[in-house]
DNA sequence: CAGCTTCCGTGCGTCACCGTACATACACGG
DNA sequence: CCGTGTATGTACGGTGACGCACGGAAGCTG
């Protein structure tokens, strides 16, 4: 089994051999190789829209270093992100299933390559591939358990915990303490008007726990900001670990 | 907690051979027989709590004409629905993934039977029933999809809109225009105050699409109903039947 | 440098829902 | 028939977010 390398630089770097998706690389060997088979690796860039709710699902994708948001989408451009995808996971696995058509919106929060498989190619080596099976109904589990703590959270908790919470969850995912991400993607990530971020993200820089400017997001306290954050932030971050942690052993 | 026997009928009809919950009854002769072999039927009553979160999953509960509400918890007593589960789903299918423990709670909503198997003969089946598991994959999209709507619905729609479209997704379920429900349920479910639940309630009786008193809604104008609800009913009433049309053929 | 786009900030009236407190009405058992 | 509990109704100030509109500032391009 080849483990990708765990250092990893962002862009002008290009690997010999291509990182690969943890869902993937999970695979036993022959598994996983014949999956491989079918892949090609892409690059997706930021705000590409990769799943249009109702539309249909052409390709099912495993993040390598990109990350993946998922937003609901109601009526007129009112979004809300019900969960995010990195190289732990995938999007499209609703496919193996029979359905067409997306029922959330797939957008690139953070450019990089993925893993990309054609739905027919997916849906064939999904019937005779128990340990994928398992493994999409697993990664399936641990998103119903996000999609559950983001319906509460958006529900009860304040703009501006909720705001902490998503910048927390970024950074983990990102594995950085400075990031990208306008107000007005975090608006439709938060499901409010671009305004009330600018409010909420205004009042916790004058706490001194992030600085920005023009889209580039600093946590400079992160014990502060985890203290201005709901709860949700360690649930969110431990189910979605524990979820998954036997697959990574 | 005291298990209630497995002899039922109580008070109307009580079927020689009882009903079976549709998501069994769908699976092949051989497969369903073994899993029934480990159930037994039991009744539960309206309130009683199968589930709560953060508590170990004991059995798993296959309702036949009982209806069973999935509350997700946030702190004090807050709550919100984050689907309903009746003769066509199932609880605790997670534990077959090792997730010992519940993350919403189950509170019933109509008292009725359940075919229930306790975990450990749950696993044991799952592991070697391969239909099974295609089954519990299936479902756990479809609570999926319903939760991703509820997510939504609950953070852009007026509480009068939601509180149509519970009622509404209510009647279909239990296939009768008229049922027992108090402001103080359907508070917990909308996670708003039960005073909200009273006002929103208050305006649809005026406008004569429902009427109620001490617990007994009825539904006078349907199509009225539906109108004042919003797009929410259909895309949960489609999605829940369209998931697992497949698996009723 | 001009001009454009992107991004952030502010102000103002409105509204749905909140928390709390209290009032009424029906139901049922002793 | 009275008491107790459950279910529903009303009232009031408070607030978080909304919709809209506009102002300004930072970067990109020609």
């Amino acid at each position: 089994m080849h483990t990708h390398p765990s250092y990893l630089s962002d862009d002008d770097r290009a690997p010999a051999r291509p990182a690969l998706n943890r869902l993937l690389s999970s695979l036993a060997d022959d598994d996983q190789g014949k999956l491989l088979a079918l892949c090609d690796t892409v690059r997706v860039d930021v705000g590409q829209v990769l799943y249009e709710p109702g539309q249909a699902i052409r390709h099912v994708y495993f993040p390598v270093d990109s990350l993946i948001s998922l937003l609901a989408v109601a009526e007129g451009r009112m979004t809300l992100e019900v969960g995010s995808v990195g190289q732990e996971g995938m999007i499209g696995a609703s496919v193996a299933l029979g359905h067409e058509l997306a029922l959330v919106r797939a957008v690139v929060q953070r450019a990089g390559r993925a893993n990309r498989i054609a739905v027919a190619d997916f849906r064939a080596e999904f019937k005779r591939n128990e340990a994928l099976q398992r493994l999409l109904y697993r990664y399936t589990d641990t998103l119903l358990a996000q999609a559950i703590q983001i319906a509460v959270c958006s529900r009860f908790h304040v703009l501006e915990a909720r705001l902490a919470r998503t910048l927390l969850i970024t950074r983990d995912r990102l594995q950085s303490e400075k990031f990208h991400l306008t107000h007005e993607f975090l608006a439709h990530a938060l499901g409010v008007r671009r305004v009330g971020v600018t409010k909420a993200a205004s009042a916790l820089q004058h706490q001194k726990l992030i600085t920005y400017s023009r889209g580039n997001i600093e946590i400079l306290d992160s014990a502060g900001l985890e203290a201005a954050s709901c709860r949700c932030y360690e649930l969110v971050k431990d189910k979605g670990a524990m979820g998954m942690a036997k697959v990574f052993l």
